[in-house]
DNA sequence: AATGAATGAGGTTTCATTCAT
DNA sequence: AATGAATGAAACCTCATTCAT
């Protein structure tokens, strides 16, 4: 009677991982990395306090964890972008992708601004966040470029920055009242649409 | 009969006050408030723990200070608008003293934004921060009522978005390699400029 | 598959509460509860400082569980009075109780004493014992009336005072050498032997 | 011009002496020694904090001066004994003259009360309480023997238990509505009238 | 005689982490 | 794989006391 095969295993191993990855990111996102303590996460898991230490290293190394897995979701951005060939259309994508995600998961994103904010939760993971906005801002400069902007690198810089300073508003500045729908509309209205005179007339 | 007049008193309670509330607000910027302990403080004072405590009912408090200095000074803002009568310069007023107060003083503005990031910061004082965005964004829609665009709620919170965006990647995502200059440039000349055709041709 | 079963968990626990509250009650009586640290009781206990917070969510906690376990005890008196059937040996039982009781427990008794003094011991602990008083107060006014004295809500006050001032003398004013087992007998004595003249003559 | 005569001046250090002396003492008794600070006393005397060690060695010598000068007046207790020649009478002033001192200065009572609980506040301080106590029995031991009871000895102890039981209910135990009055005369009738019967049947 | 800024030891409490089972 | 009792460093904070003026 083998007491279980090793798949088994690591089955149970990987599910009680999420299990408590789900956990402490819905605390560290509710209420800050500081005051959440490996005891809450625990009791919010379900599990004991030992178990969380045999999965993760530490509470740092727990943290390092769940910020790699967003920055991989937000990674599939830039696939998106890449299956558009019309630029208007990829900065489209890219708006709704956006807002979309962020409406989605609120918290979530509140949290990664969260995390960078704070130099000492581990300077790597700050990084890591800043790169994927660096390569996203790199993209969209192609993009402006493939439209035929004046200026596609300061274009760029501006258009990144809206998008990221209208998800700070609506995500953590705003309480509730933000009309997050309209502005995405009228951003797609601004950015996505052909400026015929502009083109026609230089 | 006292040894020493109370503007003496006066004098070095203030000169005191100022070094702890300079140190903590450093400590608080590049390490975030939680991660700043008292004894740091002290320690980059020069001064005794206890000493803080003389001059601050708790490390709260003196949080709470730091952030009311603040937002005092973001409230000029607001008057500098005032002063021009103009909408586009009303505007370029708006870019020019936010981009110059954040480039003078990139650490200060790092620590705000961690600030209204951290939940569990004491939710007044995140409220202080949120309310000056609020205030700013609603001004901004008079202006834009002023100029004629078509829809000055959703072009306000756009502009807001974009000037706070852009802040954030050049105080915090960026290093050293933002060109914050000529962003704003760009910025002014997209914002500030009557767009004759616009009003002409509609 | 827990390493260790339930029960030995709460075995583990059961007896280090047990050790801790030991360890607390000895040091409060001795030496009052404000200057008993947290860190004298771990000390003397032979455990670490968090292990007490495990168990016990503050030191008032600690305090307030000493309290109830002591008034507890106290409360067994009540159950022996209405045993007794004659009222004479209602008394005799109290008093013999009371007495038996501080003898074999001066620290215990001189403890309670000393927290209802402290008014900042907090309001809730005092109320506590104060009502054991007066219950054991209010039942001897039946006793005095089913023996028919003069004023029997008078007569239990002086009694009950008495009772309490001799325990007073007896555990904190005098050092060794208070006659406690005659005073006790005297007060037997004065107390519970019918006073057949006062009945006939009157 | 002298500044002020040797006289003057110790005029003006004895008021200060009185006022911090004063404000310590309330707040000694409503608080307890140990949450009342150095500060408070300062304050609610009107000084400096300073000023206080100038007058008094330690927080502890100033307890030790205050507990000294309560004793000092409880000996006066024993003077007005020896003014009566009947042992009743004698025993008459005893308990009016506890019970209008318990009674105008409930607070002060409590705080004596208080102090000789804890053992840590200065063992001597203690001391001089309980002797107090000690004398007072010993010469109610006098006024019993001169009536002429069984067993003097013993019935002063119970009387004088009685006393201190009564004040303790009284000034600690209940709050408001205890009969101190009625307790008091009805103490007085047992007490401080010839027993006819019991003298002239034995 | 008088002030109050400054100190520093020590208080209560929290919590990441370890480890015997 | 799993438990939770136990640790100990470090957090915030208080306060008796000193001392320059």
């Amino acid at each position: 009677m083998p007491p279980r095969s090793e798949e088994q295993f690591e089955e149970i191993r990987q599910k009680s991982r999420e299990k408590i990855k789900k956990a402490a990111f819905e605390l560290f996102a509710l209420n800050s990395y500081h005051s959440t303590s490996i005891s809450k996460i625990a009791e919010k898991t379900g599990v004991s306090k030992g178990l969380i230490y045999n999965y993760f290293d530490s509470k740092e190394k727990l943290l390092d964890e769940l910020v790699t897995d967003g920055t991989k979701e937000i990674g599939t951005l830039v696939d998106l972008i890449e299956e558009k060939a019309d630029p208007y259309e990829k900065l489209e994508i890219v708006i709704r992708a956006t807002f979309d995600m962020i409406k989605s998961q609120k918290e979530y994103w509140r949290f990664y601004m969260s995390l960078i904010m704070q130099i000492d939760v581990l300077e790597a993971i700050r990084e890591k966040i800043s790169q994927v906005t660096e390569i996203l801002i790199r993209k969209m400069e192609e993009v402006f470029t493939a439209i035929g902007v004046e200026d596609p690198k300061l274009e760029s810089y501006k258009f990144g920055g809206m998008i990221d300073g209208i998800c700070l508003h609506y995500a953590v500045f705003f309480e509730d009242d933000y009309p997050i729908d309209e502005v995405m509309e009228s951003m797609i209205n601004q950015y996505c649409k052909p400026k015929n005179k502009k083109h026609e007339n230089t």
